[in-house]
This record gives C-alpha cells, sequence and structure tokens, in this order.
DNA sequence: CCACAACTGCAACAGACTTGCAAGAGGTGG
DNA sequence: CCACCTCTTGCAAGTCTGTTGCAGTTGTGG
C-alpha cells in the first residue's frame, strides 16, 4: 500500500539490479516501470518526468505512472531529484550511495561529486554561521565552466 | 507597457525610498502596490505572494496584482525571491545592494549575509571545481543551528 | 496457470502562477 | 482642481506541474 521506508546500502550498478530490488522489496517490474528505469540509465543529465514520458520508446506512457515510479524509485534509493528553481523537477540516479551535485542554472547539467568533495566547504560554512549546508536535496547552483566563459 | 530593463544602484531606507523609485520610473503607486511594499516591510523574514495577500491590512487583495507588483518590484531590484524546493517561491527585501542567503529547509528562516561573507567558499568551490556558484538567486539551503540542533 | 494485491490509465483535482480584458484610478498638464 | 491618458486593477480563465481516486489490468508467488 504505503511505499516501505528506507533501503540498506545497496548499489546499483545497472537496471537488473534495480528491478531485483525492487522485486525483493515486493514491487513489481511493469512496463512503465522499466520504461523510467530505462530512461534514467539512457541520459547523463538529470531529466523531467516530463521528458521521461514523452520517449519515443513508449508513446503512451501516463505522466501519473511516471511520477509514480519515480517516487517509488526515490523512496528506494536510486534515484534524486532536484530543483533548478523555475521549471520542473529533474530527476537522475543515484547511482551507489550518497552524491552531491554542482548544477548549472545556464544549461542544466549536473556535475556529481563525491559528498567528501564537499565536506570542506560544508565544514567552512558551518564554522562561519552554524549552518549544516545540505547539498544532497538542493544542489549548488551556479554556472559550469563552459557556461561561465560564454558570459 | 513592459517593465524597464534594470536599475542604476539604488538605496532603499524605507517604504517612501520605494515608491519615489517606482514614480521616477513611471509606475504608479496605487493602493495594492503599497500594500506588498507594506507587507514586505513588515516581515524579517521571506514571505510567499499567499501570505502577503492574506494579510488582514487589505482584505481583497488580489493574487495577481500581488504577483504583478512583486515581479517589478524585483526588476527594480528592490525585492528578490527563491525558492525553498516545494512550495511557493518567497519574497524578500533586497534593502541595499546584493545579499546571498541561507535558508533553512526546516523552519524557512533565511539568514541574510553580504556577498563579501561568502567570497571564500564561493572561490574554493571554483578554484575545486571550475563551477561559479551564484548564492544570490539560489541560496544555501541547510539546516540553520536551531534546527541542527533539535534534530 | 490462478488468484490477488500491486499497477496502470484516465480523469478530475490542487497549488502556484500567468494572461486577457474591460473597468477603474494615479498623476500630470492645463 | 479637473480632465484625460495611460498604467493598474480585479476577475475569470488558462497553464504547468504534480497528485489522487478508482475501476480495470497485470505481474508474481505458489
Amino acid at each position: 500500500m504505503t511505499e516501505p521506508v528506507q533501503t540498506p546500502p545497496l548499489r546499483f550498478e545497472g537496471k537488473e539490479d534495480v528491478f531485483a530490488a525492487l522485486r525483493a522489496e515486493g514491487f513489481r517490474v511493469s512496463t512503465p516501470c522499466r520504461h523510467v528505469v530505462n530512461a534514467l540509465f539512457a541520459s547523463a543529465d538529470p531529466v523531467s518526468a516530463q521528458q521521461i514520458a514523452a520517449r519515443a520508446e513508449i508513446p503512451g506512457a501516463d505522466l501519473s505512472s511516471v511520477y509514480r515510479n519515480l517516487e517509488r524509485l526515490e523512496n528506494l534509493g536510486v534515484v534524486r531529484h532536484v530543483h533548478l528553481g523555475h521549471g520542473p523537477s529533474l530527476y537522475m540516479l543515484v547511482g551507489s550511495g550518497e552524491r552531491e551535485y554542482l548544477l548549472c542554472e545556464r544549461c542544466g547539467r549536473a556535475r556529481s561529486l563525491d559528498p567528501t568533495e564537499l565536506d570542506p566547504i560544508r565544514d567552512q560554512i558551518e564554522r562561519r554561521f552554524g549552518h549544516r549546508a545540505r547539498f544532497g536535496h538542493f544542489p549548488i547552483v551556479g554556472l559550469c565552466a563552459e557556461c561561465a566563459a560564454a558570459e
């Protein structure tokens, strides 16, 4: 009925791992589900639910099913979404373990980082302001090197 | 017709400065406009358009007018808005000059900073990743000291 | 291959804006 | 101080993103 709570630290090397994890939790691997997972594995950049639904692969993919599958995958720890301010949420694979992101507000590309890479920055912010930054859910928005050069 | 492009580096010490700036740009200072400016000056924390419209001060304040005024004020450089992920955009006074914000995703409070305070952090990010972070439009989201302690 | 709960697809709904337009009201010139 | 002109308003309708209810369909364990 409701989604299960949390996942053990799983690793997802490929689609089959994701499907296996879903089945292990009692979820079913349906056609729309496969479609969403395929879309996520097919794109290096974060994608919106609209973009997933619009893929040629399955013409009649229903948006609500896409959202429901994304939500499930997010609960499973396979997917994360970020908010770029305006526009829809963008979904991306977490891969294995926690990731944090530098998001370019111009080209929309996300650069994935190991959280330890941002620890010095997080520490510096906490030391100075007592604010514990969480870049996992809300990435560091700005301009990537290319877009900054093009400004 | 359309909003003018950008503003010179103005300082807004109080409501009257804002009204004067509006008039100087050819805009009119109407009742809903005053209402929005009053609401912004009355609140230390960022507020949503809904909250502004709902103020007791003027019962029949129309949401679309609030949005239109906020947009104008933002073009004028008086107001900035931030996205807390879910929920509506939150609007706040820029005050004088640029500001950057630490936003608590739990209590919604924004801590206003002088941009120079974040320069070391911005520099460190740029040095390591070539990513030019812009915290003005999208603040650093995380937990403020109190909420972090309560976790 | 069966049964049955987990999904799907559809349609309606919700929240946050946005837009079109006729009516109304700042404010400036006379 | 009044008239006029244009900027603004208020309302209604529309858009966009996402959510929910429900009847029908379909994976899956047995």
